[in-house]
RNA sequence: GGGCCGUUAGCUCAACAGGUAGAGCAACGGACUCUUAAUCCGUAGGUUCUGGGUUCGAGUCCCGGACGGCCCA
């Protein structure tokens, strides 16, 4: 890497300028303007009224492209908000500045203050009158035309990606309105904010194999969360009846084009509510961030445009299997939904419930083809143990999962507040699978909570990551992640 | 975990059937005061991901490994 050529040059020609007095990397310099601002600001002016223009604006960012025409040159600069071109004349900067622009490189940081005008072929540039180098780069950038397409680079190397790929850019600046968006619906909807521990004592809330760590102060383990959902719940108790938490969670599992080892859940949970008003909140909250962050309720995703107007269809699972072909009797009996699972080569531990290989059928035979937002609601008990029951049918839930391009982004429910049931719930679910040593847990901190007393409430969780991923148009998650997580580089 | 594909100059990519590893951009030297992939002349730049093997000879063929992508589980 020292040996590259390029790297040489680069301290040759650093240390030349240090020689001549130049500050390589000065301390310092005031900007009134971006270049956006400048565009904004100009933009609209004809080449006469330019002309009469006689103040000066200032402006800092990275030399993008050089065109360099002896005692003239053009540069583009880029900074947060986009790119203007400079126009350098060696008799408008003075000798000195011209003498140190002529050392410069492609990917240093420069400040201009100068006099915006119009160029023969119309683009407002900004014309030279001060100029100073504000950071040195001694490395040259990916190349201009095709950019950074190596995926590999783009992820390892991110701030490349975000210099020189302005797709990428503008797919983390939606990422961060999407989740302005999402909290300002709820926090104008009187919820409240909190954070809950990432690091816990017994990972719960969902069904995931957790991450391990040890604290040595305390001389105990702890697992970072795979859900918050125990400690908000907690929350409720405690008489936050509106809260919700924007925050990571982590899961020990695979990576996929739609699975991080870390990743970012909404979840909040509102009193005096069941799952139906979570639905209509869902539709109501995606209506309104696709209009903010898209200007549509109509998104195209990879090519199929998806509508996120409401209201969107509810669908039990069992209805929608029957609509996908499935014979009746698989939804009533467990032995044929066993000999279907089978046929489906759906990979079985053995002692599955009817209510798990139902679930198991819905994934495998109707989820992938879910692609406008829909509801489907009644899970079975098992698959759902902090869910509460259906009143009017015991083996199934008051829970609902939101579906999109196949995937699930949000799943939601009346939860279930009896303390007892819950116990025994969580017994059930240990009796009747064989975890891992790791993966028992019975959180009796949060049953104490319980018998306390929870008001009815509903509560739901929505993956920001995937939700981002159908606004931005993005196929893969690490798409919508600043750093995905990648193996060791060699 | 399995299958397929990829890894060559800073970046983007070539290299036939195994025969001295090339181009564009970037860089370096020079010319040029309205260009925008600026142009023109010249120069330099390589652990072909890695370790073995076959061969007179390997970027290329074979085996192992690393990293990445896509698909499947």
């Amino acid at each position: 890497m020292e040996r590259s050529q390029i790297l040489k040059q680069r301290k040759e020609k650093a240390r030349l300028l240090r020689q001549e007095g130049v500050e390589l990397y000065p301390r310092d310099f005031k900007v009134d303007c971006t270049s956006r601002g400048v565009l904004e600001r100009y933009g609209g002016l004809s080449e006469e009224e330019l002309a009469q223009v006689e103040e000066t604006v200032t402006v800092a960012g990275r030399m993008m492209a050089l065109r360099d025409f002896g005692r003239a040159a053009f540069t583009h600069l880029q900074d947060r908000k986009g790119r203007i071109q400079v126009y350098i004349r060696k008799d408008k900067v003075g000798e000195g500045a011209f003498k140190v622009f002529k050392r410069l490189d492609v990917g240093d940081f420069i400040g201009v203050r100068g006099r915006p005008f119009r160029t023969k072929t119309g683009e407002l540039t900004i014309e030279a009158h001060e100029l100073k180098l504000l950071a040195k780069s001694m490395r040259p950038l990916p190349e201009k035309w095709h950019g950074l397409t190596d995926v590999e680079l783009r992820y390892r190397q991110r701030y490349l990606d975000l210099i020189v790929n302005p797709k990428v850019r503008d797919t983390f600046l939606k990422r961060s309105q999407i989740v302005q968006a999402l909290r300002e619906f709820l926090l104008e909807r009187d919820f409240l904010e909190v954070e809950t521990p990432m690091m816990q004592p017994i990972p719960g809330g969902a069904t995931a194999r957790p991450f391990k760590t040890y604290h040595n102060a305390l001389d105990m383990e702890l697992y970072l969360r795979i859900a918050p959902e125990l400690y908000l719940k907690r929350l409720v108790v405690g008489g936050m009846e509106k809260v919700f938490e924007i925050n990571r969670n982590f899961r020990n599992e695979g990576v996929s084009s739609l699975h991080n080892p870390e990743f970012t859940m909404l979840e909040f949970y509102q009193s005096y509510s069941t799952y139906e008003d979570l639905m209509a909140l869902t539709e109501e909250m995606f209506q309104e961030v696709a209009k903010r962050v898209v200007g549509s309720t109509k998104v195209v995703y990879q090519g199929v445009e998806l509508d996120f107007s409401p209201p969107w269809p509810r669908l039990s699972m069992k209805e929608a299997l029957l609509q996908r072909g499935v014979e009746r009797e698989v939804v009533e009996d467990r032995e044929a939904a066993l000999r279907r699972a089978r046929k489906e080569g759906i990979e079985l531990r053995g002692g599955e419930s009817h209510g798990e290989l139902i679930a198991l059928l819905f994934e495998e035979v109707v989820q992938p083809h879910l692609i406008q937002p829909i509801f489907v609601v009644d899970y079975p008990v098992e698959v759902s143990p902090l869910a509460r029951r259906r009143d009017d049918d015991p083996s199934l839930t008051e829970r609902f999962e939101l579906f999109i391009m196949g995937r699930e982004i949000a799943n939601g429910f009346t939860e279930l507040n009896d303390p007892e049931e819950q116990r025994e719930r969580f017994l059930e679910q240990l009796s009747r699978r064989e975890l891992k040593a790791e993966e028992v847990f019975i959180d009796e901190d949060f049953l104490l909570a319980l018998e306390y007393g929870m008001p009815p409430t509903a509560g739901e969780g929505i993956g920001v990551d995937r939700l981002v991923m159908l606004l931005t148009d993005s196929a893969s998650i690490r798409d919508v992640i600043l750093f995905p997580h990648m193996r060791k580089r060699r």
